[in-house]
RNA sequence: GCGAAAAUAGCUCAGUUGGUAGAGCACAACCUUGCCAAGGUUGGGGUCGCGGGUUCGAGUCCCGUUUUUCGCUCCA
């Protein structure tokens, strides 16, 4: 384990080394749980993107991109029931380490008081028998007095706190009550915290015109909101599917082991509107195809299982994570949800509109089910460059770091390199850059000895180096160098871009999954 | 969020009882160089995460804080 440990953060140095992945704002000391891609990262990160829009839209005619923004109306956030679940003041006892709901805990309190008066009422019916005025009595007696005038002050107090989203005061009211935790009965409390795992901010310049807004904790709700607009405007017939890639914001409280859980992250997600009572059947085939596409990349087919949820979320009836084995363990990077109509229905009930499906074949209107597909772009990049990283020990005692990136998603495709400096080779290398560069990401490199160059590319896992020696100005011939293999073949310039083509191109992948 | 550990150059790390901030690799320039991190010369780069305190003097001791890692907790 503590290999492991190592291995991992000899990746996340890695990363940061070869422009693959940076602390966000760094030279301030960074930001909690925030990472920016660099030159190279970005690179992957974006092939990985196109690997999974191309696979959705182009080898499924019923599939469909769409973009849509971060900001949505915020009772789309009601309607999918983000709001409610995470807006509750969340206090722990540090004793007990158990969480309560902070206004609970009060309205428990005040409910005691009355149960108090409640007592001394039914104490007192008992020995005035027929001739007790409870109302009297309730008006007159000190203790009752004193009891109704501590629980409305507190009330009082309470209603404008909640009012207020005054938090320090809602702790403030269990700190003078004296409230205890019910578990280890003392009054170790900590601050009071809202969870909402949503970030909030305002629309509209003036204080007074502003509307909170929620930048989006998921990018599904964009889809289904535009359930509609696509399925009229693109002629669409069930089952289709509309798939999305974009940001999403997540305000997590743990939120750790670096690009694996962020506050900021990227997801790619396909919602696949079906007949009801079909929902299962797509499930099983949506779990098939996204496996397949996984494992199309060649990381290795024992590095995947399933893990099917026990537990549903309220909105679904069948789940299951594409887990991934990282250097710390199995982790999700897939989701597939079988969402039944529950999103559908809830923008119906809180827009007022009909989102409904005319099915010709049964001659009626229903709420379509929906499978979502729900990937990491992230996760993928680290499950991606875990499995790539690899260091060598080499003939000879030599040691090398290379990643084995699928070619079709190496930042770089191929480095051209002189094997000296002079008698022209550099210039006849620049030509060859200058013909491969419109279809291939291509680097040139002319410093510091051939190894060291070809290590330099193995580091950032360029598949192919090619390089121009004296026999090139002869025969227009150079070495084609493979990473993984590190053997050369001598090939024609004028072979270089079928060569390159046919290992590097995403198309390669695809073929795979047809 | 609680508990623990760590933070020194781009990377990996050393730094003695508190006494002028170092190494290897990497980087830049020039020379040399015929295929897997070659050699030579020269150079750039650090207010030791940040802020206080103790001290004649702090990378080193104390307090706070930020970030990261690990365990627990949480995860619609």
């Amino acid at each position: 384990m503590a290999s492991q440990d190592d291995v991992f953060k000899k990746i996340v140095s890695h990363a940061k080394e070869y422009g693959f992945v940076f602390q966000s704002s760094e030279i301030y000391d960074g930001l909690s749980a925030v990472y920016d891609y660099g030159q190279n990262g970005v690179e992957l990160k974006n092939n990985i993107k196109r690997y999974w829009w191309d696979a959705m839209t182009l080898l499924h005619e019923n599939i469909v991109g769409i973009d849509s923004a971060i900001f949505m109306h915020p009772t789309i956030w009601k309607a999918s029931g983000h709001v409610d679940a995470f807006n509750d003041p969340l206090i722990d006892n540090r004793d007990s380490k158990k969480r309560y709901r902070a206004d609970v805990l009060i309205e428990d309190y005040l409910a005691k008081i009355d149960e108090k008066i409640d007592k001394e009422v039914a104490k007192a019916a008992k020995r005035f028998g027929d001739s007790f005025d409870e109302t009297m009595f309730r008006q007159t007696n000190p203790r009752v007095q004193e009891h109704i005038a501590k629980r409305d002050s507190v009330h009082e107090r309470f209603a404008k706190a909640l009012n207020d989203n005054n938090l320090d005061e809602l702790r403030q009211i269990i700190i003078d009550c004296e409230i205890v935790c019910p578990i280890s009965g003392t009054k170790n409390w900590t601050d009071v915290r809202q969870f909402n795992l949503m970030f909030k901010t305002e629309m509209g310049s003036t204080a007074d015109g502003a509307m909170t807004v929620y930048l989006r904790p998921e990018t599904a709700q964009g889809i289904f909101v535009n359930y509609l607009n696509v399925q009229k405007t693109g002629r669409m017939r069930l089952p289709f599917g509309i798939a999305q890639i974009g940001k999403a914001f997540r305000n997590e409280i743990v939120a750790r082991q670096f690009i694996f859980r962020m506050r900021e992250f990227e997801q790619m997600e396909m919602q696949f509107f079906v007949r009801p009572g079909q929902e299962l059947e797509w499930f099983k085939k949506w779990k098939e195809t996204r496996l397949r596409w996984h494992k199309a990349l060649g990381l290795g087919d024992d590095k995947y299982r399933f893990h099917d949820h026990d537990k549903l979320a309220h909105y679904a009836n069948a789940a299951t994570d594409i887990e991934f084995e990282m250097p710390f363990g199995f982790k999700e990077v897939e989701g597939i949800h079988s969402r039944t109509n529950f999103d559908l229905s809830q923008h119906e009930k809180y827009s007022g509109k009909k989102i409904q499906y005319f099915d010709p074949e049964l001659n009626e209107s229903y709420v379509p089910y929906v499978i979502e597909t729900s990937i990491g772009v992230d996760r993928m990049f680290l499950s991606v460059l875990c499995s790539s990283y690899e260091e060598q020990e080499l003939e000879g005692g030599d040691k090398r770091v290379v990643l084995h990136l699928p070619a079709a998603l190496a930042p770089v495709k191929c480095a051209v390199m002189p094997l000296v400096r002079k008698d022209g080779l550099p210039e006849k290398a620049r030509e060859i850059v200058n013909d491969l560069k419109f279809d291939f990401s291509t680097h040139y490199d002319e410093k510091d000895s051939i190894g060291k160059r070809y290590r330099r590319q193995d580091a950032i896992g360029t598949p192919f180096c090619i390089t121009v020696d004296h026999q090139t100005l002869e025969d227009n011939t150079v070495t084609l160098r493979h990473r993984d293999s590190m053997e050369q073949e001598r090939v024609n310039v004028d072979d270089l871009h079928r060569l390159i083509h046919g290992q590097v191109s995403l198309n390669s992948l695809l073929r795979k999954l047809a």
